[in-house]
DNA sequence: GGATGATATCGAAGCGCTTCGACTGAAGCT
DNA sequence: AGCTTCAGTCGAAGCGCTTCGATATCATCC
């Protein structure tokens, strides 16, 4: 392995001036950077990660916690993450992946051992035990999703109650009087998770706001369960015109229900999907969606995390607006 | 910061002993083993990651290459990810998650600065840049995927050669004489990906064995594209009565399409999907398919990894077995 | 009963880096 | 000319751990 003194040595110089051609934390004479680095290359000189991390206290590390399973659409989850590192290595950070599985066990071990600087959690819960430890740590933290109570906390997730009335304007601006959610199904209800019951307040308080009737129906998302789901609602209300979905899953069995039963979207029926823009895309037709913003989301946890690190201890609530694309999935409400 | 010398005066002992109570590289008194423990409950030590990796020249990290957009299925790469991660963590190792992009730069960042102990690639393209590069550091590698040359590398993946083959038995056992393989999206053969290649070889030549006349069209997995590769294979063979669909996306608007013309699966037509249990299970009909390992692929590599690092130096190709599970969509050919 | 071999523990060196204080020489003052 | 100032560099300390002898104790064996 090269260390810094083979560096130096190559180089004509001492170490410590190697070491502040890295960190830029002293002037080096143009000279000096020249040779420096000219040696750097010619040995292919990589600074030893945990040498490094001991001396400067500092792992350059972002550890990511992510869901094994969850309520969250996997693609989705997906698309955090990878965000997440993207930003994170503009940075010059690396991220660490954790489960979720490992609890406040992981989150200990990670931020007492040293091995992250910051550390990220998805999946949040309304009641999710690692907060407490993580901000017992002290260590940097961001959140991707909302906790029940969000104070001295940094937390980053779509605005889900905008959003679900944006979904609901939408659908009252193009004339319909009856709308329905198919949400999640009754396990996320159950279980506390915060986006799911977000969106659903936004949906009925806008609708009434608007003097539209609303339904709200759980849906598993599996082929039969859209089917009940959708037989249920025009059972009861076969008045309605306009769908708002937030299970992924229950898109492609909706659409193709909807064909089977000789309803014609936007003709007869208008949906709006919550769902991220490939998937609204690739449906045919292609779907009116408010999008999950997963890049955005991921990019700015780790912008607040660097805040952080840099010694900014705002805590802050990033609720970001939801976006609402008009595709051919939505029209004007049929004339009754 | 509580470190090992504040565990080893609060226990009465040295601080080599705490290290080899933590280690068990030395046999260490029963009596004095617990007062160490206690004095590490007491004080919620968690030794120094850095500081450990530079005394003992082991991060206990491996590197994870993950592709950022790729031919594979979003859902499958996560799957692997996390499998991999839970397994690594059962070795007391963690993950650090690079992106395909950062390419070997990444890799020999990782490496040479001694962040990782092992690296794991997926997303493997058949003359792979990053794979020379792996070799040349010396560290131990293991790929999820086959390159064209594997000479003296650790791979893993699903054998889809025989993955193809086993698809066509299937529909051959059960008296269909014409199949059709609905594929990846062009762009995918193009590419220089090893897995669709072989799965159309397997196909192709098993079809040839069992004397059926054999179709294959690339899908890009749309709705619209979907409809215009089923189209055109009735139309050239009007007698296809049995499909294996490879890309997942298709999955969906072909069940759909299916529907709306009025054939019904699997009386009229079989299908066997490429894809993971979990799709099988939430489509309707559930699907007859060879599952894609994900998880067995991730643990196995952590494994393979491992026994690496143990100086195993032995390179080895690990193809797992198609398991085909027989579900609702497909039955015996309708008789002409 | 002294040599032998385990077993259990300690002290110290050293891993490769960052960072602090000190030093040097040149430039800018008065 | 003598002073300060500052850019540029060096040497050494020290980060927290692992690991290699060395040592001490004790049971075991002729």
């Amino acid at each position: 392995m090269v260390t810094i003194a083979e560096v130096a040595r190559q180089a004509g110089v001492s170490s410590s001036t190697v070491s502040y051609v890295l960190s830029r934390k002293r002037s080096i004479s143009e000279d000096t950077r020249r040779k420096v680095e000219a040696a750097i290359q010619d040995l292919g000189y990589h600074p030893h990660a945990g040498a490094r991390a001991l001396a400067s206290n500092r792992s350059d590390i972002i550890a990511l916690m992510v869901p094994l399973r969850s309520d969250m659409f996997v693609p989705v989850i997906m698309e955090i993450a990878m965000a997440v590192t993207t930003q994170a290595r503009e940075f010059g950070k690396d991220v660490l992946l954790l489960t979720k599985d490992e609890g406040t066990g992981g989150v200990r071990r990670v931020s007492g051992s040293g091995l992250a600087d910051a550390v990220i959690l998805m999946d949040v819960e309304l009641d999710d035990d690692r907060v407490p430890v993580l901000q017992g740590t002290g260590s940097p933290a961001v959140l991707i999703g909302l906790p029940a109570d969000t104070a001295g906390l940094t937390c980053v997730d779509l605005d889900f109650d905008a959003t679900g009335g944006a979904c609901v304007d939408h659908l009252a601006d193009l004339g319909h009087r009856d709308v329905a959610l198919i949400g999640e199904s009754e396990a996320v209800y159950r279980r506390h998770t915060g986006f799911a019951a977000r969106t659903l307040a936004g949906f009925q308080r806008r609708a009434a706001e608007r003097g539209l009737r609303a339904v709200h129906r759980p849906c598993e998302g599996t082929y039969e369960s859209t089917a009940g789901v959708l037989a249920r609602i025009l059972e009861e209300r076969p008045t309605t015109t306009g769908f708002v979905v937030q299970n992924e899953a229950a898109i492609a069995p909706l659409l193709s229900l909807l064909r089977l039963s000789g309803r014609v979207v936007p003709e007869d029926t208008s949906i709006v999907a919550i769902c991220p823009d490939q998937v609204a895309l690739q449906s045919s037709p292609r779907l009116t969606s408010v999008s999950i913003p997963a890049e955005e989301m991921g990019r700015n946890a780790v912008r607040q995390a660097m805040a952080q690190l840099q010694g900014d201890r705002r805590s802050s609530v990033m609720l970001l607006p939801p976006r609402l694309t008009v595709r051919e999935s939505s029209g004007a409400a049929p004339t009754a």
